[in-house]
DNA sequence: TTAATATCCGAAAACGTTTTCGTTTTTTAA
DNA sequence: TTAAAAAACGAAAACGTTTTCGGATATTAA
């Protein structure tokens, strides 16, 4: 089974392969006749072109990589569906790679994902990513790229995120509008950008309401999920604070912390009071429902791969566009995991 | 910014482009000593070789595409990472497309990746797939294909695969030995085998143990969800038959289920006892943690890779290799949904 | 009729690599 | 010293497409 090429077309039909490029792509300087011809025997024969070779002349590959700390997380999911259906729409295929929450790993995928020359990049940073030299490195390769969720300050390029700290805000506000007086915060890893925020959200509301803060009332959830916030609800209750609220960094930590409080008899919630941070997709099925924040993962996918194809085009046509940074809404979900 | 070619390094040097590609790959007919030289240079312009060339060269990509139903899914996106992981350590990015468990855009993604010329296809079916022949047009390519989880019986290709029949004959059956006597299924839709097998391996079940089928105590959840698994404990309740045991085909659906029990007042095991299916990573946090089947999308993802690799490898050095079928091992894993 | 213009077509270069095969140079054997 | 063998190198073709630009043909105007 022989692959069908444009000279294959171009002898049958006696004319050049310049012309049956043409008449494929509708040259205006071709007949109609002949394009119709082309095009019939095209379709005989099934002719798909060599992507390969079209790569190579147009030096692009309709492709782009998307680098993010893990796949198996609901929010990451959502995010590719989001990216993956918008980039199909427009022609384009996603490479996905993770980096594991490693800066080793997610440097490598960087220097992957430029030496398979796609045509833009998308990336969540990994957690103790400080050094930002191979996102630099791919802007000094021409590379257009957009940041999503976990993005650096420190790094000019399209940016599409949500406001973690006025967020973090609004769910602490919450808490503290249903009566709650002391409020732990379980909080994500020290470095990440949207861990800080949300820690301080939790504390500028805190002092906003004229109530104290107090650090030993702050509890780190490393990798910010189940297992994390079972450990932090552990640590909280033999600490034997006072506490009447917990506001976590993600929903996961938050039902963690729920087991483990109502193992120990605490009833949710009259006794303590819980706030999540994700809106997972079973928070609103546990018992009792998780109250949350709305966070849009899918939304942020299509918007990630709309802004990337925005610059992608504008490299293109050899315009420079200034980098444009997208903050989208969140709001909380009043759920029964507080009155 | 040049881009740096074999080119620029052999004119750098005054020797042939061919000497400095052969150099670059240890060919034996080119001296020790301009090999040195070639490296030397390569290194200190940060040479990457043009992969589009090479693509095109070569006739083969480095590339592998995958289709699922869905990415937003915890089996799914466990295989998904097996599959990247072990991908990226032979040298192979991964394409991911989804069919929305919609038939036409599963043939419409094939397409996609047959176009891109991608060197193998790794897939599991949606759900109302019935046509095969998109498969078999992978296979009219040449292009190497692997099927896991939802497979067809009907193409010819490397499958990996767990024992659905059997491992829903030992959910059943650890249900049976638990007592229960009247033991409800939540079937998945009609079509796909392996919601077929898990059917049947249930109705076995029953009648090696001298329990009557009924086919009356079969729910359908078309998407194995939890909100089917909500839907049909609703039904079952309306129904108002004896039931003191449930085995449903995924844990998300025997969630739905516990959720409404519980509701509905029914003390889990006590009253009923429930069953499900894939061990998702949380059916040991919620209460009563679930008893389930462990089925094992990591291990799954890798495993298809790896047959993968295989068949790629195979073709390359032409030579013929039958189809290989995997079954992985499945358990009972006891929580506490059954006593 | 010729000249000017519009329309259509194709030769050829280019993209950067790999690989075949022939040529040159060096080494070894006689 | 010469012939044979081995080692090192390079010319050139090939992969299949896109695009420039010059040339041919057909059409219109004078």
């Amino acid at each position: 089974m022989k692959e069908v090429t444009l000279k294959q077309i171009a002898e049958n039909l006696g004319i050049s392969v310049t012309t049956v490029s043409k008449a494929l792509k509708d040259y205006p300087d071709v007949s109609k006749k002949t394009k119709a011809l082309v095009k019939e025997e095209a379709k005989k024969l099934q002719y798909k072109p060599n992507v390969f070779a079209v790569n190579l002349r147009t030096k692009e590959s309709k492709t782009v990589g998307l680098i993010i700390p893990e796949v198996v997380h609901h929010f990451f999911s959502s995010v590719i569906n989001g990216i993956i259906e918008e980039a199909e729409k427009k022609g384009y295929l996603v490479i996905i790679l993770q980096s594991n929450e490693s800066y080793k790993l997610e440097k490598k995928q960087v220097d992957l994902l430029i030496s398979k020359r796609v045509d833009g990049i998308m990336i969540s940073m990994a957690n103790n990513t400080v050094d930002i030299s191979h996102l630099q490195e791919i802007q000094e390769h021409e590379i257009p790229l957009v940041m999503f969720d976990k993005i650096s300050k420190l790094l000019k390029c399209s940016k599409i995120v949500i406001n973690d700290r006025q967020a973090a805000y609004d769910a602490t506000k919450h808490l503290i509008e249903c009566g709650c007086k002391n409020i732990v915060h379980f909080r994500g890893a020290l470095l990440p950008q949207n861990s800080i925020d949300r820690f301080l959200g939790y504390k500028k509301a805190l002092e906003d309401h004229g109530l104290p803060f107090d650090s030993s009332m702050v509890y780190i959830c490393e990798r910010v999920d189940y297992e994390d916030g079972v450990a932090a609800a552990k640590k909280m209750i033999q600490d034997g604070k006072k506490v009447d609220g917990i506001f976590a960094v993600t929903d996961m930590a938050a039902l963690g912390a729920m087991t483990v409080l109502k193992q120990h008899g605490y009833q949710i919630p009259n006794d303590i009071q819980i706030m999540g941070f994700s809106n997972w997709f079973l928070s609103q099925a546990i018992t009792p429902a998780l109250s949350t924040i709305n966070q849009p993962g899918y939304k942020m996918g299509k918007k990630a791969f709309k802004l990337l194809r925005k610059q992608m085009k504008a490299k293109k046509e050899g315009v420079v566009l200034e980098p444009e940074i997208k903050v989208l809404e969140t709001s909380v979900i009043k759920r029964d995991s507080t009155k």
